[in-house]
RNA sequence: GGUGCGGUGGCGAAGUUGGCUAACGCUGCGGACUGCAAAUCCGCCAUUCGUCGGUUCAAAUCCGACCCGCACCUCCA
């Protein structure tokens, strides 16, 4: 579907609505982010990259984007690991927030503007349940605070469920103190060992659903435009957010509800009973960064996605031709110096930028954002993306005969910097970097190669090729001479 | 049982408020280029979109039935 302006499939809504900030130009948007109990995982890194890319294309389209992560760094799994391993889950917790960033890092995902911690807005988390006692939602039960859900006539709005429903399907053992067998806890009595803060119904600590309420009010406000999450989020935990963020503000959370879909291994949800259970750490040993992001947006983000390793490799070589255009791209320009400007006057760059896209460059741009505007459809901006390498890859030869392409082929350039840019897509090889002082080598290599291929001395000059190649060089042989990059 | 999602070529994946030749990538095949490669370029690879009916001038796209897969309802991205 062709789109002028960004529509955003909602949750609550069950369909796609034009995207309208509550304020022009300012978005507020809150991820739910990791629980910090170990590395993340490939179903963490999804969401990650997801939003992430949903955030640099509303920043693209003009939005200031408040971007709001937590880190849920009190909680049950983490109490029950330091147990077992004998830590302060505290610290515990604050190392795995590091080894998250990163992870992050490696898949290019921007840090969020705010990264809030549970442990560190406990004041807000028991401002709030003090409010939703005294506004009749919850109650005190020995200890424990729970929402009363029954009292909240909207609960199962986003989640399309009714508590009937609920009630019948539950197969949880019901805690005594609770009255309905949906209430859910605000507020747990501290056992033995566990961290714990003071509160008015004792010594305790925060449940699971609260901390999101009360970060994103702390942050973005009681109503902001947008809230996403994984899909196994929308209940109990995104419902239970909007139960108590309405019920104590009186007012819509948020307006916005995005839910990626889950990744699943061999057809199957990634868990650890079954033993398919993929850390990212791990799959970084295999494959670079950039591949599995690329792969991660290679699928349309509320659609199911199966991970394998031939998948990534076949991810791996798709993005490889993009960065081959990117490297074209840069030779190009070493081939065809661009004139410094003396002092005063432009540079030959400045004039080039100077120009405007226009014809079928104009409309790479166009086609590029009516795939993102229809609910982020990266798959679809992709192909656009691949469609404009080709281009690219052609104009690059045109060049060389017709100068007067250049500048046609420096905004193209440019465009196809600046939407990858829009993906995260990183297409510098990594390896080009940090290996400078391999350069004289490998150059001496090439040299010598050169002469063996003057004298057809072939066997030599084949050697010297695979010699380079096991050290990561590739070797090409053009009318302009060699060239030569580093593949990881 | 309730709720929701999905079944498109060898693989992945767009397109699903009906209408140009069913995108794009990977793989494979043929050709150009190359000493050979690599990269790039040119071309080919689904008469067909889970099945069966229906509506229509026209359906992958709408309607009905059926088959299959998955997820959520319990901690989980």
């Amino acid at each position: 579907m062709k789109q002028n302006e960004l529509q955003v499939y909602n949750t609550l809504s069950g369909r796609k609505e034009p995207f309208v900030p509550l304020e022009e130009g300012k978005v507020g948007m809150y991820v739910c982010g990791p629980t910090t109990y170990n590395y993340i995982h490939l179903g963490n890194a999804r969401p990650l990259v997801v939003f992430d890319t949903v955030r640099r294309y509303l920043e693209y389209l003009g939005h200031e984007v408040t971007y709001v992560q937590n880190f849920t760094d009190v909680d049950d799994k983490i109490i029950n690991k330091a147990l077992e391993e004998k830590q302060n889950p505290l610290e515990l917790a604050a190392f795995y927030v590091e080894e998250y960033f990163q992870d992050a890092e490696a898949l290019n995902v921007r840090r969020a503007t705010i990264h809030p911690k549970v442990s560190q807005h406990i004041g807000n988390i028991i401002e709030l349940v003090q409010a939703l006692v005294e506004k009749g939602y919850a109650y005190e039960s020995e200890g424990d605070v729970y929402f009363e859900v029954s009292k909240f006539t909207d609960y199962g709005k986003l989640s399309k469920r009714d508590l009937n429903d609920l009630q019948a399907g539950a197969r949880v053992e019901v805690a005594e103190q609770k009255r309905h067998p949906a209430d859910f806890a605000l507020w747990k009595k501290a056992k033995a060992g566990e961290p714990s803060w003071s509160s008015p119904w004792g010594e305790g600590r925060p449940g699971w659903h609260i901390e999101c309420s009360a970060m994103s009010h702390e942050y973005l406000g009681e109503t902001f435009d947008i809230h996403a999450g994984g899909m196994d989020l929308i209940f109990p935990h995104h419902e239970n957010e909007i139960a108590q963020s309405e019920a104590c503000h009186g007012s819509q959370m948020a307006r916005y509800w995005l839910h990626n879909g889950f990744i699943t291994i061999n057809q199957e949800k990634m868990s650890k009973s079954l033993g398919n259970f993929f850390l990212l750490r791990d799959i970084l040993q295999k494959f670079p960064g950039a591949v599995v992001r690329f792969y991660l947006l290679s699928t349309h983000y509320r659609s199911p996605l199966d991970f394998d390793d031939q998948k990534l490799a076949a991810a791996q070589k798709g993005l490889e031709r993009l960065q081959t255009t990117n490297r074209l791209l840069k030779e190009a320009w070493k081939n065809n110096v661009l004139e410094e400007g003396k002092s005063g006057t432009k540079s030959e760059q400045q004039i080039l930028a100077e120009g405007e896209l226009t014809g079928e460059w104009l409309d790479y741009k166009i086609r590029f954002m009516e795939a993102m505007n229809d609910d982020f459809n990266t798959a679809l901006a992709i192909a656009v993306l691949f469609e404009l390498a080709h281009a690219i890859n052609g104009l690059i030869t045109a060049v060389v005969n017709e100068p007067q392409k250049k500048q046609e082929l420096f905004l193209a350039g440019k465009l196809f910097a600046e939407l990858t840019e829009v993906l995260g897509l990183e297409l510098d090889s990594a390896g080009q970097k940090g290996q400078e002082e391999l350069k004289e080598e490998i150059e001496a290599l090439i040299e010598k190669r050169q002469e063996a291929r003057k004298s057809k001395d072939y066997q030599l000059a084949d050697q010297i090729r695979d010699q380079l190649k096991e050290k990561g060089v590739i070797l090409e042989d053009t009318p302009q001479g060699v060239r030569w990059y580093f593949r990881e």
